[in-house]
DNA sequence: CATACCGCCGAATAATATTCGGTTTAAGTT
DNA sequence: AACTTAAACCGAATATTATTCGGCGGTATG
């Protein structure tokens, strides 16, 4: 699917703001509202945009830590390589997982209540290949640029 | 401002489905729909929930690479950071960026069209502090969880 | 007990989404 | 150029949803 000017802005304005109706973004796109809820009716279906989420600010509700974990398996077997990253994809703490070139590694982003819940996430980690599992901790002091969207303008025009 | 379960719920529900309807919201967490849109409005207020983010299929949309850098400042005074991390969040492809502790480092999520587009960027953080920065870079050659929100549950009972 | 304050509900109204038929546009064909 | 076809558009009608607002309990306070 080769995407033209208008349903490209429409993602782009629907990434940065879910719950604009349809009609203010027909029209800031400059169509009617019906086509538009076409386009976006597509452009779902195609699986280009979905699911919409919304932003918690967690600082603000509840203390927690976030943690951010590099990984690297002594054993880079495939077996290894995806027993750990089921075992780490299950638990609801670890909320974004990649798989990483460069010195087989895996990022992790966790967030816990404290410090020793943590410990217990980091705990089960390492017992999933008991000795083949390095595990390397940095405790977020600061979130500089959260996470808002991707910058289509730049990538789409490549 | 201390939640009750329903506000919990609304928060867990509008962040996994940004575009429920408020009727469907108030039906799902018990409430009438005007009680139930005057808690969203209090709990958008409060700052408690919002920006509403559409999750656009970047790779079905284009070609692009995805780089996690961790960054590492020989010079790690106030004013070395500060410059380095505002350079980096001024980028559009440096789609995230976390300070953390352990090794005074920095995490940078990058999103470029391709290797060379990623090079550019990279130089263009080495130069802002010239011998004083150390990236390296990972190339994520696989999503395994991608981030879908916080979990609520988990957290707020502690 | 009064009073005041919340938060709830339900009904009325305003706004929005959605459907659908008819029309335009664009591309390919003769 | 005229024709054909398919896709996309628009506007009006309808269905659904959002929003406002008055009134009704609960609950805390004095």
């Amino acid at each position: 699917m080769q995407l033209d000017k208008i349903s490209r802005n429409i993602l782009s304005i629907l990434q940065q703001d879910a719950r604009i109706t349809n009609q203010n973004l027909a029209d800031r796109v400059g169509l009617s509202p019906s086509s538009c809820l076409n386009r976006v009716r597509k452009l779902e279906q195609a699986g280009l945009i979905g699911p919409y989420l919304g932003v918690v600010d967690l600082a603000a509700l509840c203390r927690t830590v976030t943690v951010i974990a590099t990984v690297s398996l002594k054993d880079q077997s495939t077996d290894a390589f995806r027993a750990f990253q089921q075992t780490a994809e299950a638990i609801p703490e670890v909320v974004e997982c990649y798989t990483v070139s460069g010195s087989f590694d895996i990022f992790l982003r966790i967030i816990a209540p404290d410090m020793s819940r943590y410990n217990k996430i980091n705990d089960r980690l390492l017992d999933v290949l008991p000795g083949m599992v390095n595990i390397s901790s940095h405790v977020v002091l600061n979130t500089g640029k959260p996470f808002r969207g991707y910058p289509l303008d730049e990538l789409l025009d490549s």
